[in-house]
DNA sequence: GTCTATAACGTGATAGAC
DNA sequence: GTCTATCACGTTATAGAC
């Protein structure tokens, strides 16, 4: 599945193969079919083993009491290490770019992973609006919906316009939130 | 080539194929071959038309004379355009999606549009800035690179959440660029 | 320019031995 | 659980008739 995913970040999901998981994983693609009967059977395992790591990150970061700043900056630090990861997009990007040519059970196991995304991202944004740390306009939900799609365009675009312009996606969105720049 | 960049623009590159045009068109595969010796002809040239078709557009609403609002507005109405015609998105997100799943000479093509495309709206955002139209912070050109990455985010992100986050990304630009709301 | 026919290949998937 | 072997299928691409 580690493999998988990150076949997907490069490649998306319609040009990888159980050829290449089993050529990177040194075994013969008959083995993963015993794992995955069907490659729409392996990317809903793929998206849902994702969507409990995220639910646990999370859980796991509020425990820890850095804030909603600590709970925001964590989330930005996912797209970095994307990126410095081989340029990686977002698999969620990838997935609903090629909405219309994956089975329909991925679809659906990528609908639950964006709005759990975006309602983890609200509610640090609620929170954080709350506190006097963020500050905008309009309800959370919208805000947090803006986040993640100029996140995983910035992915994208770092192809061909290189890796800065996720920095600088970043850093417009804190100076958006009116979090102050640091020294 | 109408019918490829919409196949690519609902698909993807790699989930497209020559029989997916035939068939729209009435013809056989063979009768495309014939015209697009190879499937990275086909891209390549998809791509390099649609480039054409956007310096054209820019240069024609320059003219215009409908000052940078109005250029950028004109530039609004593409991604709009791609949501409404059947959740389409946009060619050079999908394609910087697959990046490294399509052929090189297609890469290249991708990257001389997607230059042109910020190069273009850097010059409104200069131009709107200088005349008190806009208000921004930081040079045109990253300013440009963010509103790119967001439209193209958005529109993907719109297929697993809803139409409705396209017009709101459009809104918040126009905020961010202090462009007061209308009546 | 389009057709039929076909080649060459990669891919998803299964059967059965070990 | 993994292997070899194989199948069925879609896809890219070409040859040659019309």
């Amino acid at each position: 599945m580690d493999s998988a995913v990150a076949l997907i970040q490069e490649r998306g999901y319609n040009a990888f193969s159980y050829h290449h998981i089993a050529e990177a994983l040194g075994i013969k693609n008959a083995a993963v079919h015993y794992h995955f009967p069907s490659k729409g059977d392996l990317g809903v395992a793929v998206v849902e083993r994702y969507h409990r790591q995220f639910k646990d990150w999370a859980a796991a970061h509020k425990q820890q009491g850095t804030g909603p700043l600590g709970l925001l900056r964590g989330y930005f630090s996912i797209p970095l290490r994307f990126m410095r990861d081989g340029d990686k997009v977002c698999p969620l990007g990838v997935l609903e770019a090629e909405y219309k040519a994956i089975p329909v059970p991925l679809r659906e196991a990528v609908r639950a992973l964006d709005a759990e995304i975006r309602e983890f991202l609200a509610e640090v944004l609620t929170q954080g609006r709350r506190q006097g740390i963020f500050r905008f306009e309009g309800n959370a939900e919208d805000k947090a919906l803006i986040i993640v799609a100029a996140l995983q365009g910035a992915l994208q675009v770092a192809r061909a316009a290189g890796r800065k312009i996720v920095t600088q996606v970043i850093r417009q969105i804190e100076w958006d939130l009116g979090i102050p720049k640091p020294p």
